[in-house]
This record gives C-alpha cells, structure tokens and sequence, in this order.
RNA sequence: GGCCCCGUUGUGUAGUGGCCUAGCACGCCGCCCUCUCAAGGCGGUAGCGCGGGUUCGAAUCCCGUCGGGGCUACCA
C-alpha cells in the first residue's frame, strides 16, 4: 500500500451523469495502479441543491460500476465522516482560525455595491474581481455596517503572490496575483463555500492528488492559497499535487451537460449497457494504452494506467462507439452470465413471468448462444427473441409480408416437417432445403423467408432451424398452421 | 473584455526530430460469407487548423496567428 491518497468528490445535484463517473473512473484506476487508498466524498453543502435521492444514486451507481472505494460513505475510513454536510463544525472552526490569524476577514459589501464594481472594472477594461475594500474595516465602519443590518460574508485574503503549479495533466500552468482576487469562503448565511470546505477535506483527509475535471482548473490558485493559510495555522501538512482532466463533450462543442440524455448514467444502465463495458469506453476518452488495444477489463485497466498518458484535450462522447464496445462485451461474457443478466430486461419487458420461472430459464439457456453475437445491447434481447415465450396464438403477423407463394412453401414445409425425426436443426434444414430450395426451385432466402416469419413472427430473428429446435416440433408445426391461416384470411389488397 | 486550457481523418486515439508515402478503433461505403439480422473476413473513404522559423530532415521544437472551450458567483 502506498501512501497515495486521491478523492472522488461529488455533490449530490441531479443524476450521476457520465462526465463525474470518468472523472471517479480515473481517480480510481490511478488509485489502484499505484496501490493508494481511493477515497469516496460527498460535497453536500448546498442544502438548496443537494438531494438525498441523489446521492443515494450516487451511491447505486460506484457500486454497479464496481468502482470501489476504500474509505467513505457506508464503509468508513478514519478520516470520516465523509459527508460534508456531518462536518459543518470543523468548518467553523477552521474558520474562526483563518479570522484570527488575518488569513480571512468578513466583507460587508452588497451584491449591487460588487456588481458596481465589476462594471466599473469592465468599463475600465481592468481585471474584475473583488477591490479589497473591506480589508481593513476600523471598528467605526464595522459598526455602521452592522447597524445598516449588512450581513458580511468571509473572504479569503490573498497574499499578492502568483501561482504556479505542475498540473499532473497539462504541465506548468501560472496564475498571476493580480487574476485572483480575495474570494468568498463563508456566505452570509453562514454556510461554508465549495471554495473552502473542498481544500479544507483534502487537508484533513491528507489527499496526495487531486484529480478532477478541467472546468475546476482556474479554482486551483484560490485552493492553493488556502493550502498556505490552512498550513500556517496547523490544518495542512503538505499541498496536494493537482492534475486537471479533459472535457468529456457532447454534441456540437458543448460539453455534456446534466441535461443532455446522453449524460445520464440511469439510462446506460436501463439500455442495457454493461458496466464494464462502459467503464472500458469510458477510460478512452482522455486515455489509452498506446499500443491500440481498445477492449480491456477493469482490471487490465487497472494494471495499464497512468497519468502520463492521459490526453489533456477534450473528447467527445461516441455513442456508437460506446454502443460497440458494449457488444463487445457481451459477446465476451460467459454464456450463464449473459444468461443471468438478461433476465431482469426480460422481465420487465414482459417476454417472460417475473420472476421467471423454471422453464422459461431453461429456454433461455439454449437461445442464448443464439443470440449473443446478435446484441449491442441488453435490452435488445426481448424484442428478439419474445417468440419463443409466446403461445402460437398470440402471433399476429403483419398481413402485408405474405405473397402468393407464401402459402405454398408453408403447405410444403407442414408436409415435410412433419416426418423429421429426429427433431434437430440439421434434420429441419436438410428436409426443407430439399422441399423447398431444391424441390420448389426456391432461392434460400425466399423459401425459408415465409417459414422463419410463421415462426418467429417477424422477418428478423436468430437462427430458424435452432429456433425451431427449441421450439419443439408440435409448436412449430402448430405455428406453420396458424399462419397458413393468416396468410389465407389476409385483406386482399391490390 | 480579461485570464487560463486545448488544437492529428466525422469521432476517439497512436505518434515525444528520421521507422510517417501518418498506424489502430468506431462510423460510413463496397465485396465475401450467409436461412433473415448480426457476428466474422477483405478492401475503400477521410486527418497533422494556418503562417513563419530552427534543422540535412518536423505531426513532433520555437514564435505568431486563427479556431474551439472554460473561468471571470454569497454554484461546484
């Protein structure tokens, strides 16, 4: 175990949505390629935003992905409590440290007087930020501003030095002094900003390196400011490395938002997206191997990853590739395993009783070597293979796909099928390649064409003749009857 | 406006001065295989933003420029 301690550190607004998870992707792989500790946070100090539903999906949604962590929610550490909204009071006290020691002060100003300000400084084509007016209040001004009933805030007090930093991703990046006023820590209210709890964690929590999205990128100074203040007054011991990770984008140059349904990682999960399969796709968007190999496992990942070869620049979010990696994968997956985590789609789509019973899972044991090439999804499995669980009955076939012929190749294939023993696919297709192909001069795609949609109903379908097979013999003889039947009753159009 | 980040085919990337007439994957197109659809095989399409340098030689180094993005909150 190396003494390497990176975070995850979200808050819990909206769904958890793809961008936050690569950012959780990468923390975690770094974490485990060089044996350090993962730690798990929850940012919840915007009680307006803040929801419990969500960070329970938060929650959901680190475990489905296997994303493990080692200290945090629900699991513990000796850092805790890992909710920022548990941790309230070492924020004031932190506070109450920094007032006294000049490192912050409070600030009377009023959202019109800054808004002044800043048009004042745009006027004037000036850096905008706050002037530092409030500084070096004297206890007279202090004394008006209370009785004027003004609410200060708490900011922090810049020293005038510039920044600079190794950014782990993007090289040297410099902030001057001047770009980086004194900022908010504490509203008015008394609740403590982003700004301050998030270096005041990673202090505490003795975070090594932190990795996180680029739109944090120009916080940095502000958090290594902190990191001086919170060291003079014995909270810090050493400041994090930072390390800032690329957009990941959506449509157009806009990068995936919350609201764009091609974020949200409920609906990978609900479309039937494995989550190794998307965490596989997920790491190639800011990284890869480097030597043009695409499929791998998390654990592969794992082993390969480092901060070198991370990309610093944007990446747009694929869904086709993302789509085919996923076939990938469960073309990959052990056939049990398709097997069983088939079975929740299909339940819920209703192709089989939920829960399934005995022997709809025997059936779908044998179609599933027939149909795992045939998937780039999970939940595209009920409308493929429904047939096999539905009574002939209940087989409306679209009027329009029959022809002439139709009836025909159908009074046919009842004749011959009829005398196959033993029932097996090669038995299927040798009888009615001899009936139809050879004895009616049919081209292979127009004579089973009539056959494949009396059995399966549709014009797509796996294999016929296994399909036939599990089928069993009387039901598919039963299903050629039947939609003989519908080929002879069928509108007459034309 | 100011500051910062980024810039290889449509997309993701490989490439760290000669191995690059730029490789791989997805997509797209075509062919093959074939009972449909897939999967698979084969082939094709398309790129170093631009302009200057440095160098015998640049996608790779430097400068400029253009373009895109982010920040500029009592959000994170």
């Amino acid at each position: 175990m190396s003494d390497i301690r990176v975070r995850f550190c979200p808050s819990p607004t909206g769904n958890p949505h793809v961008g936050m998870i690569r950012t959780a992707l990468f923390n975690w792989a770094f974490a485990r390629h060089v044996g350090g500790t993962f730690v798990f946070r929850i940012e919840d100090t915007d009680s307006a935003r803040d929801s419990q539903d969500s960070y329970e999906a938060l929650v959901a949604s680190m475990r489905w992905l296997g994303l493990d962590w080692d200290e945090g929610p629900e699991v513990g550490g000796d850092y805790g409590p890992y909710r920022q909204s548990e941790r309230m009071h070492i924020y004031a006290d932190v506070v109450v440290k920094l007032l006294e020691s000049g490192f912050a002060y409070r600030c009377y100003c009023s959202a019109a007087e800054l808004e002044a300000k800043r048009e004042l400084a745009a006027a004037h084509k000036r850096t905008p930020g706050y002037d530092g007016s409030c500084r070096a209040l004297t206890h007279e001004q202090v004394a008006v501003f209370v009785a004027e009933g003004r609410e200060p805030v708490i900011r922090y007090r810049m020293s005038g030095r510039d920044f600079t930093w190794h950014d782990l991703i993007r090289g040297e990046v410099t902030f001057q002094a001047e770009h980086v006023p004194d900022f908010v820590i504490v509203r008015a209210n008394g609740d403590p900003l982003y700004t301050l709890v998030n270096p005041v964690d990673d202090a505490m929590m003795n975070i090594t390196h932190v990795l996180r999205g680029e739109d944090l990128l120009s916080s940095t100074p502000r958090q290594l400011a902190l990191f001086d203040g919170l060291t003079a007054i014995g909270v810090a011991h050493k400041t994090p490395a930072y390390g800032h990770l690329p957009y990941v984008m959506g449509e157009g140059n806009k990068k995936l938002s919350k609201r764009d349904p091609e974020s949200s990682l409920a609906m990978y999960r609900s479309s039937g997206y494995l989550p190794e399969a998307l965490l596989n796709y997920l790491a190639l968007l800011g990284w890869s191997m480097g030597n043009d190999v695409e499929f791998f496992s998390p654990k592969e990942l794992t082993q390969a990853f480092t901060l070198e070869r991370v990309n610093p620049n944007p990446a747009r979010f694929d869904l086709k590739k993302c789509t085919s990696i996923n076939g990938d994968w469960i073309r990959h997956l052990a056939e049990s395993d398709l097997c069983e985590r088939l079975i929740p789609f299909l339940e819920s789509a209703g192709t089989t009783s939920t829960p399934i019973s005995i022997l709809e899972r025997e059936r779908l044991a044998l179609v599933i070597p027939l149909i795992a090439e045939r998937l780039d999804t999970l939940a595209a499995a009920p409308e493929l293979i429904a047939f096999l669980f539905q009574p002939a009955a209940e087989l409306i076939i679209d009027p329009d796909v029959w022809t002439s012929e139709s009836v025909r190749v159908l009074d046919v294939s009842a004749q011959v099928l009829a005398e196959v023993t033993p029932w097996n696919a090669d038995a299927i297709q040798q009888a009615l390649r001899e009936s139809l192909v050879d004895g009616l001069d049919l081209k292979p795609k127009l004579a089973f064409g009539p056959v494949r949609t009396a059995i399966c109903g549709r014009k797509i379908s796996p294999p016929l003749f296994e399909s036939m097979e599990i089928l069993g013999k009387e039901e598919s003889l039963l299903r050629i009857k039947n939609a003989k039947g519908q080929a002879l009753n069928r509108p007459l159009s034309e």
